[in-house]
DNA sequence: CCGGAATATTTCAAGCTTGAAGGTTTAAGC
DNA sequence: GCTTAAACCTTCAAGCTTGAAATATTCCGG
């Protein structure tokens, strides 16, 4: 790679908290892009829809639309697509609420609940495998 | 939100690796989330063009689209997309490549040097206004 | 009751991202 | 030289993501 005429570095000012953030990028991509991944060629999934399926999971009643897109940070559209193909999957269903007929339940199926089950045991040890050499005590202020 | 009916928690083992993700993705998220919106409202831009823009601006003689995916670690595919609508917007270009009708190099234009310079000077500011609470000399073992 | 605000969701266009497949051109081995 | 592999790039389908606009329903003050 040519490295001829570069530019001159930057301002040495605030350069901290910019190293900080390409680190954290670095490994957010790592982590990630292992994951897509393997979710992809072992459980032919995706992260996304591991989300949806992790928060579906733990509210077993159901949760509305809104309340996955809040939870999940998300926009609507985003998860009204991603609930749409887990749907079509048999993963997850809607389910209407009795006294609004604007909103709708959604709900992991049988078939839904033993997939995530599988996914998120698979998920942790991933974690686990690819994050064990950071020590988890430093870093606690990142939160 | 209606919490009844809870799945049990996960098995207390690898709990620790996972919390370290969860955290790392919060931070991630929120400061990537800021980064688009200002992008977007004071540019006119996305995080993807600014990444190109940013290795195109550290080497002027240009990159072949293939070192820029490399350097972006990023897909072929990808770039060419994001390099089309930079060429668009008059802020980058393909060259030729004497003696390889296969290659061409990407470069910014003057106006894209211009441009990008002061993307860079606020992207700077604006990770630091968000990062500089977090401790700079912890977490110097994620990467 | 009624009309407007608030809530719940979907649709849409634009852009990002990947992996795979396709098309050229160049390089290398024989 | 010829053929086969390698390098370079684009195209494509599928899915994710956002912000904005469009629907539909419910709620609420008067």
């Amino acid at each position: 790679m040519s490295m001829t005429k570069e530019h001159p570095a930057p301002s040495p000012a605030s350069k901290e908290s910019l190293r900080l953030w390409l680190r954290i990028l670095k490994v957010q991509r790592m982590v990630e892009g292992e994951l897509r991944e393997r979710f992809r060629t072992e459980f032919d999934t995706t992260l996304p829809r591991f989300d949806v399926m992790s928060a579906l999971y733990r509210y077993r009643d159901g949760m509305k639309m809104s309340e996955l897109s809040r939870a999940l940070k998300v926009s609507n559209g985003n998860v009204t697509g991603i609930v749409d193909r887990l749907a079509e999957d048999g993963l997850a269903l809607r389910v209407p609420v009795p006294g609004d007929r604007r909103a709708a339940m959604v709900r992991l199926t049988k078939r839904g609940q033993e997939e995530f089950a599988a996914q998120a045991a698979a998920h942790e040890a991933w974690i686990d495998e690819m994050l064990a050499g950071f020590s988890p005590n430093e870093c606690a202020d990142i939160a």
